[in-house]
DNA sequence: ACGCTACCGGACGCCATCGTCCGTTTAGCT
DNA sequence: AGCTAAACGGACGATGGCGTCCGGTAGCGT
């Protein structure tokens, strides 16, 4: 008797995951979030019932498609947190964040989006988060970030770069290199900073539409 | 003989016009363009026929829902110009077409689309821009404004301040209101400031999908 | 080489949106 | 009050996305 484990794939099968994969990483990047099942089905040269059938919901199929730029996101904060002078530190990973979103339209939505079956993707998320705020409250600590700096500016950044490709595809990467300057000029401390109004909480939302 | 010059309307189609273009703006603000049409009919409790025959396409219904506020946007700008203090204008003019693109998150859309034949919408964009590139040089010979500002950066302001309301609806105004303040704080002149990245052309693109 | 079964993808039915047609209603003038 | 044309909106067929079923294909283990 055999008894295959059913967590093990046939080739053809891994193949096709793959290819989906692939395009489905392609077409989030370029688009967004909001594409068809059927088009990335299209592009991977798959029927749409494999499609579904290896990812039931469009949830578990951008979890996975995006989890290589989450890596890369956690891999972006750790480096800066490892830097020894915080502020320089910082200011890496906003460039390097502002850099891979631009890059990545779909992940932008992904990371603002609450996936509620998807506990590693928001686990990551937080973990991204967290080692941000530590890395701000050192930066802080060194006077150079300016002190009424809280995590929630950092996602309000994030999704305004997010707005930035959302309108011009072509521009997004020069856009969002200078946009990322700009934000860097406004956290930084200065002598000339006004006091900034409070902070607004900034939930992730569920919407893929 | 009568002979009706067709350019009046009847009475009830002018209730229903009404109707429909204070749904359309109700809806547009709260959701954005993206909006059928239909659904802007069943609010305005009208059939779709009704609409289509008013607004024959929803450039056209966008375009005239939206004239006040574009309005309103002129009329920011004239106030800043008309301050004595060219930074201080500035400001306020950043601060308040802040808010208004966080109150109406289908305006911002709106303001990024080209619309070819909207020649009244797009001139009015024009000569806002133009008024604040004329405010923004005179804050800038005053020594308040960052001499390396562009006009798209301006642009750029308006477009990253659009991604925060698509993500958040709810905390949209209060989140708009500091990134206002934190855009500011960009943009004004200080010796810590550093070069920017070149800026890049921020053209409107044409999408209402 | 063969058979079992996991796997594939074309095809189906469902629903939403689209723009338009046409029979009915009603405003406005005499 | 009565007439006429403007205006109304329900209904239609087309399009496209959705998730699923099922007859055929081909990987894999013997």
């Amino acid at each position: 008797m055999t008894s295959r484990l059913p967590h093990t794939l046939r080739s053809d099968a891994r193949d096709n995951r793959e290819l989906i994969l692939d395009a489905a990483r392609a077409v989030f990047a370029a688009e967004g979030l909001n594409v068809p099942m059927r088009e990335i089905a299209r592009r991977a040269g798959v029927g749409p019932a494999t499609l579904y059938r290896r990812f039931p919901t469009k949830e578990t199929l951008v979890t996975e498609a995006l989890a290589g730029q989450m890596r890369a996101c956690r891999a972006i904060v750790d480096e800066g947190l490892a830097d020894p002078d915080a502020w320089h530190g910082f200011c890496l990973v906003i460039e390097r964040i502002c850099e891979l979103h631009a890059h990545d339209r779909g992940f932008t939505a992904a990371f603002m989006s609450a996936f509620p079956n998807a506990m590693d993707f928001a686990a990551n998320r937080e973990y991204a988060l967290r080692s941000m705020a530590r890395l701000a409250r050192r930066a802080m600590d060194a006077g150079r970030l300016r002190p009424d700096f809280v995590l929630d500016d950092l996602v309000l950044m994030i999704m305004a770069n997010g707005g930035i490709r959302a309108a011009s595809p072509a521009a997004a990467v020069a856009a969002s290199r200078r946009f990322a300057a700009l934000a860097i000029q406004a956290f930084q401390a200065s002598p000339k900073a006004s006091p900034l109004p409070p902070a607004a909480r900034l939930a992730p939302v569920t919407l893929i539409p």
